[in-house]
DNA sequence: ATAGAACCTGACCACACGGTCAAGAATCAT
DNA sequence: ATGATTCTTGACCGTGTGGTCAGGTTCTAT
């Protein structure tokens, strides 16, 4: 049974650690609080993570593959419609489902993205651009309406991720946090407005019925 | 004279503060440093703010205040198109006119909110209230789509704040800091998706006109 | 059973931080 | 001019932090 308490309690500090990193940011988290939440002693955190910072690191290089993964990758024979309503509601999905991971990554944005830049250089641009030729290429079409495809993405990804970043507005204005229901609800609401914001009214290649399920909501 | 020194270095070090507490966050922003970028000896700094908590108490009121002016108030008669067009507008204004401001406004959200709490519950909340409620009119005069107003204004702020909050992944997608022709285009651009999101096609069931649809900007 | 590796942890350290203070310099009111 | 007020600042302090370490305990392979 060889790592397997090292497992475990890697586990242990990394699951406290990205819940104190996301609500306090780096600076604002403390060892000894990681310590007190993963019910260990501090020394045992530096036990299996030497410093602070490479403790961030892995927990941040983990995030950066998890956004990696869920960012999809519609093609020019895909119908634009579903392609951007299932894209939005994987992205706000993954939101609700790891509100942490995405209040870390908007915190290194917050802080200059310089530990991130790497990443937003060799994996975010080149699946941005593939992605815009895609978008131009369905504009082309006929199927797309003339949008920048930068900015589409930005409100794609700000409008997703806000529900994860700034969970308190959202709170103070719905009066509470979503439960299950209201989550696919808001997920619907959102792809809804993207779809309505840039698909073509009369799309020659797609059935426009299928749009019908994304109906109002409350 | 009386207080010119004072205003002086007081506007010296709410200048160099709210620029650090945007960059790297309450905790991660020292005295020293703040002292440093206004050329003032630390001391100096204790004795106009007398804790560091206060300091930047004062900023994020100035803050909260400007966002509050910046709300825009459109009404049940005003034109949907326009009235959302220049709301936007407005909007990513302020994001490119005060950066620092958005990034701590954002950090204070990431951080739970605790701070602007009352802000979101006593001025934030009654003004989404009275929007959604023209929002809905409109829709009942069918000028407007039936959206969810709650989630049309969520993602209405997400897309703007997002070229001051996630400034880095902008300049890594686009390659550099837009400059002002870029900023007027980005307002025009996330308008038009605004618009063409919600506002209601002239006859339904006719044809549309793909194009031309270009929301007036300001 | 036993050697060796892996794991645990309380005590400790150097240091940077927010904040204090008292003494001096500049400015102001009269 | 002069006393009062405001402003300036270097020296200092207590505290909390990230990190170290040595000595101990538990596990594992043979």
């Amino acid at each position: 049974m060889a790592g397997r308490i090292r497992e475990q309690n890697r586990a242990l500090i990394l699951q406290a650690a990205e819940r104190l990193f996301a609500d306090k940011g780096f600076e604002g988290t403390t060892i000894q609080a990681i310590a007190d939440l993963a019910g260990l002693p501090k020394s045992n955190v530096h036990y299996y993570f030497p410093t602070k910072e490479r403790l961030y690191r892995t927990i941040l290089e983990e995030i950066l593959q998890t956004w990696l993964a869920a960012f999809g990758r519609f093609g020019e024979h895909d119908d634009p419609a579903e392609a951007l309503a299932s894209y939005v509601i994987a992205k706000v999905r993954l939101s609700f489902a790891r509100p942490h991971a995405s209040r870390i990554f908007a915190r290194e944005m917050l802080n200059g993205g310089h530990l991130i830049s790497p990443f937003l250089e060799d994996e975010l641009r080149p699946w941005v651009e593939e992605r815009a030729a895609v978008l131009r290429a369905w504009t082309r079409q006929g199927r797309l309406r003339p949008v920048d495809p930068h900015h589409l993405l930005f409100t794609i990804w700000a409008a997703t991720q806000t529900y994860a970043d700034f969970a308190p507005q959202i709170r103070a204005i719905e009066g509470g946090d979503p439960d299950a229901a209201s989550q696919a609800a808001i997920a619907r609401s959102v792809a809804e407005i993207v779809v309505r914001a840039c698909v073509a009214q009369d799309d020659p290649g797609a059935s426009t019925s299928r749009r019908g399920q994304a109906a109002s909501a409350a």
